[in-house]
DNA sequence: CGAATTTGACCCGCGC
DNA sequence: GCGCGGGTCAAATTCG
């Protein structure tokens, strides 16, 4: 496994506008100025950096990130993994390739919250929900607030704590190793202390998954098999560990892809 | 009644 | 230039 694979797997897609804006990077650096969307979930992501939609959005660099959560149930309803953000609905749409339909989400934690998710099955890995953030990039994360409204599904048990910020937060993995919740990878099960929820780092990646085009495509083939999957879901060694020793804080879900030596056993999906 | 979700339409970028 | 597909809008609907 390549140690650098997180950091290069970081693709940018700049915007015509952006494309000296040498901040964009996927760097963790940038956590505090222009924080990326955030994910409690397994942190695993590409992050990716593009113009969103140039239709009515500014065309700003968009910092991406895309992560892999592990869902229980297969009801296809199962709501999206809640994080510390209220998200509302916006669209969904059906993807062509794949069975699942995507869902769109925008960030209702304040009025002007420029951040976007994208939530749609791994249509490899129907137990597997790939959820893409998005954010202008340079754009300042809004304070992380819960509607607690109950009809806010993205965040069914939200609303409890104000937005923690990253200095504020420290996050105590070994009380989340043992957090028997983790035993059930509900969504609900998912949900962490919040005060380990932060949004201001997305940055920090001590996860396992990768959503990573194989992971997304993967062999195309193969379908609904998830066979040879575990070599994607946990392609981390120790040594690659220590990359993120120094980015602090975990998503909150982010030990669930934990491996083993580190975290508890991580769970495969 | 207000807020969130659903869903069809529309817009735009991209590939051919 | 055209068609396809993804992303967003907004009216209608649903729900508390």
């Amino acid at each position: 496994m390549d140690p650098t694979f997180f950091s290069s797997n970081s693709k940018q897609i700049m915007s015509d506008q952006e494309e000296n804006d040498n901040t964009t990077s996927s760097t963790p650096e940038n956590s505090s100025d222009s924080p990326p969307p955030s994910t409690n979930f397994s942190d695993c992501s590409k992050i990716t950096t593009s113009t969103s939609s140039p239709k009515k959005s500014a065309r700003r660099a968009i910092q991406k990130r895309v992560v892999s959560v592990p869902i229980k149930n297969e009801n296809s309803n199962t709501p999206p993994p809640s994080d510390s953000w209220a998200w509302r609905k916006y669209g969904q749409k059906p993807i062509k390739g794949s069975p699942y339909p995507r869902g769109y989400y925008r960030c209702s934690s304040s009025k002007g919250c420029p951040a976007r998710k994208q939530v749609e099955r791994s249509r490899v890995d129907p137990t597997m929900l790939v959820i893409t953030y998005s954010a202008e990039h340079n754009h300042p994360w809004p304070a992380s607030r819960n509607h607690n409204n109950n009809r806010n599904i993205s965040n069914p048990a939200a609303g409890t704590k104000p937005c923690p910020t990253p200095e504020a937060q420290q996050p105590d993995h070994q009380d989340q190793d043992q957090d028997p919740r983790f035993a059930d990878l509900d969504h609900e099960s998912l949900l962490v202390n919040d005060e380990y929820v932060w949004f201001a780092d997305m940055e920090t990646t001590s996860s396992t998954v990768l959503e990573s085009p194989i992971f997304a495509e993967s062999g195309g083939s193969g379908g609904s098999d998830s066979g040879g999957m575990a070599a994607m879901v946990f392609p981390m060694g120790e040594e690659d560990e220590s990359l993120f020793a120094d980015l602090g804080e975990l998503p909150e879900y982010s030990l669930v892809f934990r491996h083993r030596g580190v975290g508890p056993q991580a769970q495969i999906c």
